[in-house]
DNA sequence: TATTTGCGAAACCGATTGGTTGCACATAAA
DNA sequence: TTTATGTGCAACCAATCGGTTTCGCAAATA
């Protein structure tokens, strides 16, 4: 199933997730423990996740370690970069205005 | 109802929404003449858009008019700034690994 | 070998989602 | 005043979502 990334951080549990891996990969039952949910929702999450390429899985014996695609996150930020310019922009307008209303004094 | 921002920009047609309207307040007739759906629909649409804030409504007679408030915008920009953290703290290590094995190299 | 542990997958369930159609009600135009 | 237009809202519906419980299987442990 092709998976959207915006969807897969709409979830607070996912953004939950991702922060939690963001810095060292997680075993599902280690996951789990962090919520009040049982490990298999929290394996239904990851597979969000992992369809959308958000996280990877390492498998160490039974264990399967799943760590943060940092890059992958990069799709919202150059989504949200359109907007951002948009939003500075309108600063640098509203500083034309205030240089301009400063020249007028002068 | 409480409405998050994230749940709001999972959908496609909302962000749709949001691009269309980002640069001029359009109706919801104006909106839904670029999809192929019910103005209905669209209406819904703003509604989840309005309730987290993303957009305002300006009424001139019996038209409305809806705007992007591009600064809620900035909610997710600040979500993602912790892991743009991360990943240019990734770059900088990997920028230290090859500048020592060039040193090591002199 | 027998048992425990870690995991994914499937079946099920109530709530939510995104769409529709059909209204009611203002405002604008004839 | 009568008619047309722009809109929100409610009712309905199939599909999806996020959770649960139950199961099967492979790997670690006794």
């Amino acid at each position: 199933m092709r998976r959207d990334i915006f969807q897969a951080i709409a979830d607070p549990t996912r953004r939950a997730i991702i922060a939690l891996i963001a810095l060292q990969a997680l075993t599902p039952n280690a996951i789990a423990e962090h919520f009040q949910t049982s490990r298999q929702a929290v394996s239904k999450h990851l597979r969000v996740l992992t369809e959308c390429e958000l996280v990877t899985q390492q498998q160490h014996g039974r264990e399967i370690h799943y760590s943060l695609q940092l890059e992958r996150l990069q799709e919202v930020d150059h989504w949200l970069s359109q907007y951002r310019n948009l939003w500075e922009t309108r600063f640098t307008q509203l500083d034309q205005v205030l240089s301009t209303l400063k020249n007028q004094k002068k």
